[in-house]
This record gives structure tokens, sequence and C-alpha cells, in this order.
RNA sequence: AGCGGGGUAGGGUAGCCUGGUAGCCCGCGGGGCUCAUAACCCCGAGGUCGGUGGUUCAAAUCCACCCCCCGCUACCA
């Protein structure tokens, strides 16, 4: 059984609305499985997600982060017949394969779960269910564009034609690309499939819409009162929430999915928003079912006012987070928390270009792992997190970061202490006896740094927080260069005992910080300090000030970063090509194209 | 087209809500140190804060219009 950890409500603890009771759902975007996910999907949801879920557990929180493989749908389909298999066997791969990516960049989930299991399944029929027996559910026929020849009604974007308004051939069903024009799939001239080019003809059918406008107020309501949503999410969200909520469809035709649990709708399925969105609470559910034994533990969880729940998403899909997930939770009728905070980002660029799989354009979270280990690119990418704007990826700016952040400022310090104290007093950590004013100084300013850093994580202003990390080693490195230690171990021995202990201090704030971000390499470093236990297991609260305790004897003292090659930059085009070759070859065989 | 976010030195960003002569990191130029992964530290140059107009004693900050980038617009997920 979970117990609620309380939260100790020091000093430190600013977390606005705390409490005293931690108790957090963190949650991640799902990430849809017809392909791999790349670098910018990555920080937008799941990494972002993952420095937040460790740095509350940090703070002595009781957490739970969840996410899980978003499996059904049009397009799952269309990639599996394209291959030949069934869909399941498709997305049982790239689970299976995006499992272990998660395990090799070091992403912290309690669960990560799929739309396929079967808790999720049967929960999400349960509840779509109740929002029929509530009256929000109700059917409609509608007129669709279905494709005779590939035998299945077609989304509107994939119906592909001549824009009537400006005559431009590629136009799709929803809208034209090129005059920017919303159309309707029947408005296209020669409209074709864009699957097979077949002429779509138009079938009526059934489906089942939400009347979302039956809790427009209290989605209102809730947007305009909740003063944790960012400007990007309440802004655009309250645009829309004022226009009215219209009908949504939430069945489709299409085999591949939830059987929608609705009278009449044998053959229909959910259609898949409705599906992942409850993957959050399904998978909350499914966790504490196997922790506890209780399958109702969840709600203890969902149906309490003071669970927090945060959700990392990229800023596409924020209309789904904050109008249709909250209205969905209180059409319900059961009292869901509603979302806590929504962090969206804006996009990562690369080298200028948005992300693209079909022109390959960017870097999978795979072939990165190529290149370097996973705490390099946590780091890296936590650095360009895109938190106001839309943020370029380049290698030089991941080259520097890499080689003067990780390795100069940061490996620097730490080696410069280490290797002072292993050389020069045997290993030992020193008594630092009655510490002179500048070790206190320098305690106190790493120290004010370091607290800068959680509350800049309190904010979810990661990128904010690595710069107050770096802060910490600056000040190290300055303060190192000021006394110079190695000249007192000559004129002043107590002095340069202090200012060791001091110094090895600060190496151990950096432990600390380092953690959420580079939860290996801060591991690697607490045992160089000689430090029992785990970095993880230390809550911030209780150890951050604590320095290494005076006897302690370090342990191997190497490197913790290793630079990139000079010619990095020269040879990056061959690095890449030579990462994508290798993290082919481990790719199951459905993802190899 | 509408709506939302953004446009601050060569690059990355803070400040904008609650107006008061622009802060930080990298890069660049100069100097210092030698414990350390040729690392580190200090000093300096570089910006009329996208544009125009307005409000004000005073505008990066407030208002209006315009330009540019990104996203969304409800059946892509």
């Amino acid at each position: 059984m979970l117990k609620g950890i309380r939260c100790k409500p020091s000093a430190w603890c600013g977390l606005r609305g705390c409490g005293g009771l931690g108790r957090f759902i963190v949650t991640s975007a799902w990430p849809y499985v017809n392909t791999i996910p790349h670098l910018g999907n990555l920080i937008g949801s799941i990494l972002s997600a993952d420095i937040y879920a460790r740095y509350l557990r940090l703070r002595g929180h009781e957490v739970l982060f969840v996410s899980g493989s978003d499996e059904h749908g049009t397009p799952i389909e269309l990639e599996a017949r394209k291959k030949g298999i069934p869909p399941r066997m498709l997305t049982d791969q790239v689970h299976e394969y995006d499992v272990k990516m998660w395990r090799e960049w070091g992403i912290s989930f309690d669960n990560y779960s799929r739309t396929e299991s079967p808790v999720h399944r049967e929960f999400v029929r349960w509840f779509m269910k109740k929002l029929y027996e509530r009256g929000y559910i109700f059917e409609q026929e509608e007129k669709l564009p279905y494709c005779p020849n590939d035998k299945m009604f077609l989304p509107d974007r994939f119906v592909t034609g001549k824009c009537p308004y400006c005559g431009f051939e590629g136009a799709r069903g929803d809208q034209c690309d090129e005059c920017g024009r919303l159309l309707h799939p029947t408005e296209l001239i020669d409209p074709k499939c864009s699957i097979c080019g077949a002429r779509p003809i138009y079938m009526v059918t059934k489906h089942w819409f939400i009347d979302l406008s039956k809790v427009q107020r209290e989605v209102l309501e809730w947007l305009e009162s909740n003063r944790e949503l960012p400007d990007n999410v309440r802004n655009y969200s309250l645009q829309w929430a004022r226009q009215g909520l219209k009908p949504r469809s939430v069945t489709r035709d299409v085999e591949w999915g939830i059987p929608a649990p609705f009278p009449g709708a044998e053959g229909k399925t959910i259609y898949v928003w409705f599906d992942a969105l409850l993957g959050y609470v399904s998978a909350t559910k499914e966790i504490l079912q196997e922790k506890t034994g209780d399958p109702e533990a969840w709600r203890k969880w969902w149906f309490d006012p003071e669970t927090k729940t945060i959700y990392f998403i990229g800023k596409d899909n924020i209309p789904f987070h904050a109008i249709i997930l909250p209205a969905m939770f209180i059409a319900s009728g059961d009292p869901y928390v509603l979302p806590w905070r929504i962090s969206a980002t804006e996009y990562l660029m690369y080298e200028g270009q948005q992300f693209s799989k079909s022109r390959r354009i960017g870097i999978w979270i795979d072939e990165a792992l190529e290149i370097l280990p996973a705490d390099y690119w946590r780091w890296a990418l936590a650095r360009m997190r895109p938190e106001a704007r839309d943020t370029n990826f380049t290698w030089k700016e991941f080259y520097r970061i890499v080689n003067s952040e990780l390795n100069d400022d940061i490996g620097n310090y730490v080696h410069r202490v280490l290797s002072l104290i292993k050389r020069r007093l045997d290993g030992v950590v020193p008594n630092p006896g009655r510490l002179p004013e500048e070790e206190e100084r320098l305690i106190e300013e790493t120290g004010k740094a370091a607290w800068r850093a959680a509350e800049a994580l309190d904010e979810v202003k990661i990128k904010q927080a690595t710069e107050h990390v770096l802060e910490v080693a600056r000040l190290g490195n300055r303060y190192l260069n000021e006394r110079q230690p190695w000249a007192l171990l000559k004129e002043n021995p107590e002095e340069a005992k202090a200012s060791l202990y001091a110094a090895a201090a600060v190496a151990k704030k950096l432990a600390h910080l380092l953690a959420p971000f580079m939860p290996r390499t801060a591991e690697t470093l607490w045992s160089m300090l000689g430090l029992e236990g785990s970095v993880h297991q230390a809550v911030w609260d209780e150890h951050l000030d604590k320095p290494v305790p005076p006897g302690t004897r370090l342990g191997e003292v190497k490197p913790l970063f290793t630079k990139l090659p000079p010619d990095f930059l020269d040879r990056v085009d061959e690095i890449i090509e030579e990462a994508r070759r290798r993290a082919l070859e481990k790719r199951p065989p459905a993802l190899r194209d």
C-alpha cells in the first residue's frame, strides 16, 4: 500500500499551493506508435515530465509518473496495412522498443502503459458508457467520404484534390495549405483518396457525439480560475471555449480501436483522442491496482481535491488537455481533479527546420544514443527546452553545451576539487575547524543559487533551473581561482582544509542538483564523493545544504564527462549517418524504413 | 482569413503583468592563474529591445496600426 508522504513544509518548500501534502500525478502526452519519437517529441513531453517527476520526489513528495503508448486509430491501421501485418503486431513491436528506449534514457515512469492494456480498454468503455448514461452522448447520421477501393471511411485529411478557391492541387479535405482556407471534402475538385488515389464516394454512417456545450460554463470557470496555467495554454483555450464548444464525434468507423460501448454502436470504435486522454487515469488505475491489489485505489488519487495533476505536452495539443479532458471529467459527474498545471512547450526545430520523418530531418531518440549517452542528451535538451518560443537545435550549440558547460564548468570543477583532496589529503574530506569568511560566503552563495534552481523547477522553468545549476559550478570555479587552495596547502594548511571541505560541499550540491537532469551522472558523482546510499533518495530539504562529512573517504575519482572531439562539427554528417545505421539495425522489423 | 504564442548585441536568453536611461551565458579582444579534462578566473568591445505612431516628465515595458516566424482552427494523432 502506498502511503501518503507528507511533504515537510519547510522554509524551502516554496511550491505554491503545496499545503504540505504533496501528492502528484505527473503525466506526459502518450507517444503515437506509428513511429519512433524524435528529440523534439522527447523534450516536449516525456523528458520534461521525467525531470519534473524526479524533482518532486527529491523534494519528498509522493509522485505517480505515468504515460503509455497510444496505439489505435487510422494511421496505425494504415501503417500496418502498408507493412502487411496486423496492427497489433506493429504496436507490440514499437511499444516494446519504446519501453526499452525509456529505460536507456533514464525515464523514471511508475507505469508506462498502452492503450491496448485490458485495464485501459475496460476503463475507456466504462467511462464513455457513463457519459452516455448521463446524457452527454447523442447519435447522428453523417455523409462521409468512403474509399471503395480501400473499403474504409476516410478522415477529411485523407482526401486530397484541387482547392475550389485558389486552384492549389494538393489541398486536403479539411484545409487548403496554399490559401489557408478551411474546406469540406465535398468542395474539393477532383477528390482523391490519399491512400490509393481512387475517387471517394459519400456514404451515410452514424456517429456518436459528445455534447461539450453542456459543460462549457464549468470549463470556462475552471480556465478562468486556474492561476497555474501558463499564458499560451489559458489564452488560447479561453478563446476556444468562449466561441462555444461544439459537439464532437467520439466514434470512428475504424476496426483498430476500443469498441464503442453505446447501444447500437456495434462495429464503431472510440476516437483515439478520447481513448488516449483517458489513459492518464487508466495508467494510474493499473499501477495502483498492481501495487495495492485494490482495483478502486485510483479513486483515492483522482477524486482527492488535494492531488495535483500536471500534464507535459507540446503546443499542438493544448485544446485536448485544457478543454476536452476537463470537459470529459466534468461530464462524468465524478469528482476528478481538474488539471493543476499544463506545461505546453513550443517546438524544437532541427537546424532551422521542422523535424520530419518523411524528409529525414532531425534526430530520433535511438539515433541520439548512438552518438552520446542519455545523460548528455538529457542535459542538452533541458538547456534547449522551447519554453517561450520555438528553439533551434544546432550541433554547434550541442557541442558547446557538452564541451563547455558539462566538461569545462561542471566536470572540471568537480575534478579540480576531488583530485586535490585525493592527492594532497589522502582522499579524505578534511575537518574544517571554524569556517573562515571566504568559505562561509562560498557556501552561502552556492546555497542560494541551488535553491534558486529549485524555485525555477517549482515553476516548471526547467531551462532556467539549468542556468542556476551552472551558476553553482561557476561560483565554485571562481572561488578556487581566488582562494587557491593548492597554494594554501603549503602556506596555511588549516585554511586549506577548510577550503577543500567547503569546495567538496559545493560538489555535493552539484550532485543533488544534477539528479533530476542527469540521474546516472549524479549517482556517479555521489559515489565519487564517497557518500552512502543514492543521491535519488536524498531529499533536498534535508540534505542539499549538508556538507560531505569530514572523514569521508572519496571513491574513485575520474572525469565525470568526456569531451566531443575537436573535429566533431566537421565530421558531424558522417557521425549522424553512422548513428542512423547502427540505430536502424537495432530497430524492430516494423520500424526499419 | 481568424485566434494564440513569439520577435531584446553574432548565437542563446532575462526583464514586460506592477513604466524610470538593458541584465546574464556563449562567442570575440585583452589580462591573470597553473589545482584541473589546453580547463578556470578577471576586464573590455558589441544592443536606438521587429517597424511606425501615440500616451507619459519618463516606454523593451502601456495603447493603436503594420511586418516577420511558429502553432491551432474542432475528422491528423
